[in-house]
RNA sequence: GCCGGGAUGGUGAAACAGGUAGACGCACGGGACUCAAAAUCCCGCGGGGGCAACCCCAUGGGGGUUCGAUUCCCCCUCCCGGCACCA
């Protein structure tokens, strides 16, 4: 018997045969229907791991389903090659962080490769080439151009050892992530893209995005945090000049009994010049300062302020409020300065109690009334206003709209929208990355690159020291310039970019990778684009998709694109759990796919990652499992290699497809066997129910109902049945279907049983399964009557019968009539073709 | 603290426009084949009771709506994510 699966020999033989054959090679054709299917590229990081192999595998399954049916299918890979770890890899052994990328997606194409996904490599993007960098660097020109990049002074975290930027997710508890030193604030010329401008419409986008999962969506909201307010104007007491401050609840604006300034506020030092308060405000600005971020805004950090000695007063009530600096106030929200409402918030009433402030209860409760000596928290909700002047006894709800109609009308201030989402800082000072494309001239200032001297290119000659910060300042060759506008000597931006700027737009690359002139084909990108489905892991679900969606928005203003979204459904899946936890190196958990695949094969390790979970969903791993999905394939295997040698001649069906021998089939359909009829019956069943379920993503109950099938199958028995005609036929359409549904998933094996079936082609070419709606219905449905709720009781009708015979059969089923004992029912209920409830 | 998501057999999971809870797989048990083992094929498999036909209990816990609830509503417990002084 040569039955015998051997995966590493087929799967070689199929991925020689695609790569021969350019199978999955694509081009636009504006005659067919398109599906873009796209999964998040990797890091280079040196090979792929489990959370790739369930992610390019799920992609797979859709991009191959969909080709099936028909779609012109454009699948892509690439490389998101900038990043710290290849610079971490020059530093501690050597390796060129060119060399040591290269390496990499070297041997991780080789991986995916073997995994038998389903790419049309001639797209491969790589994006640490400057070919593709080239265009970052296009890009923030034209967003310079637009006032859409700028540069301004910020603070950032820097490590004194490593004398570089630490990105906030690189700081731990304080500490540098590789030395371990303390992170310290730092001023710096940063740039920034202004994604701000697109808060909006990146905001009101959400609701437009039916295809993404609903928690995505809320957390990209919430980041952008958009809430609506006003902003006051509180004229100083003493003096010129007002602190304008921002709030969402002007209904309290009668209870504001003092103000807040943030510590970096600019009006603080004008306050405090030569006042008594100067020493003791310097001192906390000074300790404030010297806080990171991560520090700073700790839940357990306690409030604390000093009081600068001035007044502002309060416009409404007109009375003189003490003016103090807090470090619970931020900068970098509204406007860096507070209205304290004590009675009526939370942070101010603990302030205020800690210092003894005046307290003004302004909305009253209506289930107990509110008086500020006896407040033991603030009084957050809502109620009818009180000590409010004109405006006692209106509901704070309302009060909201009437007070900031009334500030506007009486010019002490405005309505105005806050967000929380900040500018995106895109400079690193880093190497691995793209060269930022500005030149600074003593006598012109900042001058673009033009950009007919694009790409800046990344010089290769460069030492990897880990210290003296980027080793790019140390580079002579790189660092002179010469001005584009006045040809004088200048120096080159050192600085590099963010590597999510190279994520934010690869997908529009993968549409005409080769193109020259333009980032990208902008007739062909308009055929592909949208991406049809997304796939990739929740950790995207702010950072990555986020800057894609602000691209995607900036690029459609400068003409390229139409489309408004870059991603029209997104798939967000699990993590891959081992004993309960993330595989990861540090718990030793981990599986590695090289093992997997050459113990199991690609399909087998692909099977168990679609049947084991659905793809939403944490994947527990398991390794019995996976030798489970391994034993399926081999009983599939067995029973074609089994069957082929006397199906082919007998049927003398060599190159006809399942639909010629079909119309044979449909004739002597009638006078087939039970047990073959039955089968039949099941495989029609099993199309319709499979194919509804990779339509949802329900790969594991997919896999589930061709399990099913394989038993039916194997349950038919087949001695002495070689000639016969009705068996020939059934098995054969029965084997045929089971190839092609199962081809999306195991595209290996099925290629191989496909071949043993006597077909010449690729089964990739062959169209999707069609079931036949009569042959898949019931005749008999069975029917459950049930007592009071209770399963007494089953029987079976023929498909179609009417309510009344229904309630009648049931009511004379002799267990039911045994069990009612002659009392007459109370009511009795009956769903059709389903169920028959009687009540007693 | 706020916002999400989840909890179903020994185990991964099915089933939710409310209608037989546990499909399929894993583990386990039994049988066939074999000198034997592995592999394979077939059967069984939530818990409790009963010789049996059958009966009772069971979808994290407690209430409710309903003829009927894993599914809908309210309260609670635990677990996993995200955000976290955003005025």
């Amino acid at each position: 018997m040569t039955s015998k699966y051997e995966p590493k020999k087929i799967e070689t033989k199929w991925q020689r045969y695609w790569a021969e054959h350019q199978t999955f090679r694509v081009t636009e054709d504006p005659s067919k229907a398109k599906y873009y299917c796209l999964e998040m590229f990797p890091y280079p990081s040196g090979r792929i791991h489990m959370g790739h192999v369930r992610n390019y595998a799920i992609g797979d399954v859709v991009a191959r389903y969909k080709k099936t049916r028909g779609y012109n299918v454009l699948h892509p890979m690439g490389w998101d090659a900038f990043g710290l770890p290849a610079e971490n890899a020059a530093i501690d052994k050597g390796v060129h962080p060119v060399v040591w990328t290269y390496d990499n997606i070297a041997y991780m194409r080789d991986q995916l490769r073997k995994m038998g996904l389903s790419y049309d490599w001639d797209r491969e993007v790589t994006t640490c080439d400057p070919a593709y960098y080239k265009w970052n660097q296009w890009f923030f020109l034209k967003m310079y151009e637009k006032g859409l990049a700028y540069k301004r002074r910020s603070s950032v975290n820097w490590c004194n050892s490593c004398e570089t930027v630490l990105a906030n997710e690189q700081v731990i508890d304080g500490q540098c992530w590789r030395c371990s030193s303390v992170v310290d604030q730092k001023e710096l010329e940063q740039w920034f893209f202004k994604i701000t401008e697109y808060a909006e419409e990146l905001l009101a986008g959400c609701d437009r995005l039916t295809g993404w999962p609903e928690r995505v969506l809320i957390m990209q909201r919430n980041w952008i945090g958009k809430s609506a307010g006003v902003e006051v104007d509180f004229p100083l007491a003493a003096g010129d000049g007002a602190i304008r401050i921002f709030t969402t609840r002007p209904d309290t604006l009668f209870g504001a009994t003092f103000m807040s300034l943030a510590p970096e506020h600019p009006l603080v030092e004008s306050l405090i010049r030569g006042t008594e308060a100067e020493a003791a405000v310097r001192a906390l600005v000074e300790r404030v300062k010297h806080q990171d971020r991560v520090i700073r805004t700790a839940e357990d950090v306690e409030k604390e302020g000093v009081c600068t000695g001035r007044y502002a007063i309060n416009p409404l009530t007109q009375k003189k409020i003490p003016v103090w600096v807090a470090n619970f106030v931020l900068m970098e929200y509204g406007t860096g300065a507070i209205m304290a409402v004590p009675a009526h918030d939370q942070r101010d009433f603990e302030f205020a109690k800690k210092y003894h402030l005046p307290m003004r209860v302004v909305i009253q409760n209506r289930e107990e009334t509110l008086s500020e000596g006896t407040m033991t928290a603030a009084y957050t909700d809502e109620g009818p206003l009180v000590n409010s002047g004109l405006f006692s006894g209106v509901p704070s709800p309302e009060a909201i709209e009437k007070i900031a109609g009334y500030i506007e009308q009486e010019g002490l201030g405005k309505r105005t929208v806050n967000y929380k989402i900040r500018d995106w800082g895109v400079s690193r000072q880093r190497y691995w990355g793209t060269p930022i494309p500005i030149i600074y001239c003593d006598r012109c200032g900042v001058v673009p690159v033009p950009e007919d001297a694009l790409p800046v290119v990344l010089p290769r000659d460069v030492a990897f020291t880990g210290k003296g910060g980027s080793p790019l300042h140390q580079v002579q060759g790189f660092v002179k310039a010469h001005c584009p506008s006045c040809g004088g000597e200048a120096r080159r931006e050192t600085d590099t970019m963010d590597t999510f700027v190279d994520s934010s737009w690869y997908f529009l690359r993968y549409g005409s990778p080769k193109t020259d002139h333009l980032p990208f084909d902008k007739q062909a990108v308009s055929y592909w684009m949208n991406v049809d489905q997304y796939i990739g892991g929740i950790e995207h679900a702010v950072l990555h998709l986020l800057y894609a969606r602000f691209f995607t928005k900036v690029i459609r203003d400068l003409g390229l694109i139409a489309v408004n979204e870059p991603f029209a459904n997104l798939l967000t899946q699990g993590m891959v759990i081992k004993d309960g936890a993330k595989m990861s190196k540090s718990k030793g958990n981990v599986v590695d796919p090289d093992y997997l695949i050459g113990t199991y094969g690609a399909d087998t390790a692909r099977l168990f990652s679609l049947f084991a979970a659905p793809p939403e969903k944490d994947l527990d791993w398991s390794d019995r499992g996976v030798e489970g999905a391994f034993r399926f394939l081999s009983r599939v295997y067995r029973k074609v290699a089994d069957l082929a040698p006397c199906l082919n001649p007998q049927l003398n069906l060599k190159v006809r497809g399942i639909h010629q021998y079909r119309n044979r089939l449909d004739e002597i359909g009638a006078g087939l066997p039970e047990d073959l009829k039955r089968l039949r019956k099941v495989v029609h069943q099993t199309i319709k129910k499979v194919s509804e379920n990779i339509e949802v993503f329900h790969f594991n109950t997919a896999i589930s109902f061709i399990m099913e099938m394989v038993n039916n199958i194997y349950l038919v028995p087949h001695e002495g049945r070689a000639g016969d005609e009705g068996f020939l036929y059934v098995m054969k359409e029965s084997l045929d279907s089971l190839i092609l549904l199962l081809s999306p998933f195991a595209p290996h094996i099925t290629e191989e049983m496909w071949e043993m079936m006597g077909y010449e082609s690729s089964v990739t070419g062959v169209p999707w399964p069609i079931y036949c709606t009569e042959i898949a219905q019931e005749e008999e449905r069975l029917i459950v009557i049930q007592i009071n709720g209770k399963v007494r009781s089953k029987i079976t009708v023929p498909a179609g019968t009417p309510e009344e015979e229904i309630r009648r059969r049931a009511l004379s089923d002799e267990r039911i009539t045994g069990l009612l004992g002659g009392k007459p029912p109370r009511k009795v209920f009956v769903v059709q073709e389903k169920l028959v409830n009687i009540v007693v």
